[in-house]
DNA sequence: CGAACTGTACGATAGCCTTCGAAATGAGGG
DNA sequence: CCCTCATTTCGAAGGCTATCGTACAGTTCG
């Protein structure tokens, strides 16, 4: 375990990290963090072209690290967003690649 | 696309899927029509050991059809529900897979 | 110090989701 | 034709979720 506010390993629960991913706003943020890497919250919100409020984004990102999807590691005046990659394929084997090689047009209406 | 009620393979989209799958009592019910087999909507939800009325699981059997998770085929006054297996990994490889293959004590809380 | 920047916390709103029971629908059997 | 079995539909209750704006807190820089 990373911190009190990141679930250990042993805790991931597939529908809590489904429900994470559900979230179109959530999953093209996770799958942009897979593009460009570990990113500040802006830089991220920027890469994965969404258009919400700082506060909304700051929701999203709660969510995924409440779920364990995402790790968050504080640098100077920024959280730096990264993938817990490792962790996930631990637990959900495939589950990662499957979501991360969808291709984009099956991602919005 | 099999009728009205079923959206078409082209038609998928993962957000939804993954929405469909992220509640527990629609994960058992999968992971249970992946064991037992096509199965009336009763048979399926003893084998999945769910205690919710008839008539939820009702609504989780349609929120599972319009994602396009499962198949519903009638057969006299039953209806017999199937996974889409081959449209799922068509649209999303992999994905069906890590949900069905992970360990069942990562399911619940 | 004070200004600018990054992000969180709070409170509100609106919509959606799960759940139920009761009533309705439809097939099959006497 | 009525009764039973299988399932859906309806309407309602309660809770959760996404979203926003504003206010706040910590960092960096002049």
């Amino acid at each position: 375990m990373i911190d009190e506010t990141h679930p250990a390993a042993a805790d991931l629960r597939l529908p809590k990290v489904l429900a994470a991913l559900a979230d179109p706003a959530r999953l093209l943020a996770v799958r942009a963090l897979d593009r460009v890497g570990e990113s500040p919250c802006t830089r991220l919100q920027q890469a994965a072209g969404l258009t919400i409020s700082r506060s909304t984004f700051s929701h999203h990102q709660r969510v995924l690290r409440e779920a364990g999807v995402i790790q968050v590691r504080v640098r100077g005046s920024q959280r730096i967003l990264s993938l817990r990659r490792d962790d996930l394929d631990a637990c959900f084997p495939g589950l990662l690649d499957a979501v991360l090689d969808t291709a984009p047009g099956l991602i919005e209406t």
